[in-house]
RNA sequence: UGACCCAUGGUGUAAUGGCAACACAGCAGAUUUUGGUUCUGUUAUUCUAGGUUCGAGUCCUGGUGGGUCAACCA
């Protein structure tokens, strides 16, 4: 068994301890399965329950299954499956097999007659309100079914003839025969198939009946031979339910493990309610780079290095856990600091005029793309006598920390020359709308004609140069650190961010306007020099600093 | 007033009966042609009461607090 080590400096989580157990007591295989339903887009939350299946088998030698749990049709659907499929191998796993629960119902419906043979299963008439409250509550036992009883012939005859059509939707179903009275509830005779005339987006409607999770997972499991089942936390009290069908039925033992799921600061983690905002238009689609969907992330032009760092740093337990979106910024950024080009761009434009510089002049300036990678070269941007800068790096009367352009001051234009404000223009009711500025010929490059070091450095675009293009910026969906944590009252609707999405103007350096002539312009290439941005509510801000904090904005051509 | 799971800095995660640590966030400083990056320093942690032990974050008991479960969802 090919083994990878885990991470320097790092202990083994409890997932690694129990496999590594297992095979001390001489288990030889490890298999994982990542088993989603296909009801929906994958989210930043499934990314760690993906790394941690595939990346487990991996470090174990083992292979992961891409099994789709689909047994509710009235959900599902090929678009999920595809998407699911696209957004696993973008994150950089391969799977060793591609299943489906649908691939087993004939399997399960002969499992469900030997259950039947065995006296452990019947069908039951109740209607569902009936089932509800026999089931009894968590203080109180259920009580049995008056069709408990039925005999194992009149059970056979009954469930085929469920299969067969005979029944409309919830005339019948099929249950296991456990104990109602079972302090966990999920034991107390839970139902094992359904029926729903309803097509299936995989077996079209050769099926009435469909298997309820509890039955088909563990089976499932069971049949690929799943070493580890690996699931989150809420299904821990499933596993006395899992446990029972396997060893009922004398199956493959798969073995079920649960870890506390991912949950993030000003982020909604709740499938059903990512689909709400999609299909009332809150956003514009799955993709939407405000959504914590997978393909959102990638649309945003976060990389799958950096996804997969993030899922590695916040570790697995199980209590319940709350990760700061800021280390998500920083497992990006820190990527993105390391491979990313630079670009300038100016977003509130204050036009400079250098009155010593020739008019008509235009020169070509030498630009590092990326300080942190020699490698990645640089380019020419124009220069020339009439440039924009950030409104913000210039104050009139300067705070006593601010070291940019001010009255009389020198700043340094990046790659550039040193310029002095020599003339601050207003308009007649006071704005500044314009300055004169000096700059010193010899000071390209590093230099200046006597020596003398500036401390600050802004960013310019050549007036006559620069493409004016429109600047999405993106903040999250929420003002709420927990989305889910609502006033009475009040649904998760009434605390969407207003300001999730605005747009502002900006000015590119010239070589971005080439790259935006394409029907849109892709944020892995310039989310770098977008505006500074704070992700927290109300904390949307505008500042000289064009690093890679700025990681949500998304440009689209004029 | 049930069963099960959980409790370590602001947020996460380690420490496997023997010096409570690492990362993120914060703060301070240095470097820097991005107020970015990098580097240095620094603040801050075992829910509670008992018990076992030479020694408890760790084991035991009680309490408190949080979570999950009463879909013909997964």
């Amino acid at each position: 068994m090919s083994e990878i080590p885990v991470p320097e400096g790092r202990s083994l989580n409890f997932l690694e301890e129990i496999i590594e157990s297992d095979i001390a007591r001489g288990q030889k295989r490890v298999h994982t399965r990542f088993p989603p339903e296909p009801n929906g887009y994958l989210h930043i939350g499934h990314a760690k329950s993906i790394c941690l299946n595939f990346g487990l088998a991996k470090r174990y030698g083992g292979l992961t299954n891409l099994r789709f749990d689909d047994t509710n049709p009235v959900k599902e659907d090929t678009e999920y499956v595809d998407s699911i499929k696209e957004d696993v191998k973008w994150l950089g796993f391969e799977w060793a097999g591609e299943y489906y629960a649908s691939d087993y119902f004939e399997q399960l419906y002969s499992w469900a007659i030997d259950m039947i043979n065995k006296g452990l299963a019947y069908v039951d008439d109740q209607t569902q309100e009936q089932i509800r409250t026999t089931r009894g509550t968590v203080t109180v036992p259920g009580t049995p079914s008056p069709w408990r009883e039925r005999s194992v012939d009149e059970n056979l005859m009954l469930f085929s003839g469920m299969r067969e059509g005979k029944f409309a939707d919830g005339e019948k179903v099929l249950r296991a025969k456990i104990d109602m009275a079972h302090p966990n509830m999920l034991m107390r005779d839970p139902i094992l198939y359904r029926i729903l005339h309803t097509e299936h987006h995989r077996t079209g409607d050769k099926w009435c009946i469909y298997p309820m999770y509890d039955y088909a997972h563990g089976q499932c499991d069971s049949i690929e031979r799943i070493t580890h089942s690996i699931c989150t936390l809420e299904f821990d009290v499933h596993r006395p339910l899992y446990d029972w069908f396997i060893e009922k039925l004398d199956i493959f033992p798969s073995h079920q493990y649960e870890f506390a799921r991912l949950n993030l600061t000003y982020t909604m983690m709740s499938k059903r309610k990512l689909l709400q905002l999609v299909q009332n238009k809150y956003v514009s689609g799955w993709d939407d780079p405000r959504m914590p969907t997978i393909c959102a992330l990638r649309r945003r032009g976060f990389t799958p290095e950096s996804v997969r760092a993030f899922a590695e740093r916040v570790g697995v337990a199980k209590r319940d856990n709350v990760i700061d979106l800021g280390l998500l910024e920083f497992c990006v950024r820190e990527d993105l600091n390391r491979i990313a080009e630079r670009r300038m761009a100016v977003v509130n434009p204050l036009k400079v005029v250098i009155t010593n510089y020739p008019e008509g002049k235009r020169e070509m300036i030498s630009c590092v793309n990326n300080p942190e990678n020699p490698d990645a070269g640089s380019r020419e941007v124009p220069f020339s006598r009439e440039i924009y800068i950030e409104k913000d790096d210039f104050m009139e009367i300067p705070s006593k920390k601010f070291f940019r352009l001010q009255p009389g001051g020198e700043v340094r234009l990046r790659y550039g020359y040193l310029i002095k404000c020599e003339e601050v223009v207003k308009s007649p009711d006071g704005e500044i709308i314009e300055l004169r500025c000096t700059y010193d010929d010899q000071s390209l490059g590093g230099s200046s004609s006597d020596g003398r070091k500036v401390k600050g450095v802004i960013h310019w675009v050549s007036a006559a140069d620069a493409i004016p293009a429109e600047l999405r910026l993106y903040s999250t969906l929420f003002t709420l650190e927990n989305p889910d944590d609502v006033e009475e009252g009040k649904t998760f609707v009434d605390y969407l961010n207003p300001e999730s999405l605005v747009t502002v103007n900006a000015w590119l350096e010239p070589a971005l306007g080439t790259a935006a002539q394409g029907e849109k312009f892709q944020f892995e290439r310039v989310g770098y020099f977008t505006p500074d941005y704070d992700s927290r509510p109300g904390k949307l801000v505008f500042n000289r600093t064009v690093g890679l904090k700025d990681s949500w904005a998304k440009i689209a051509a004029k």
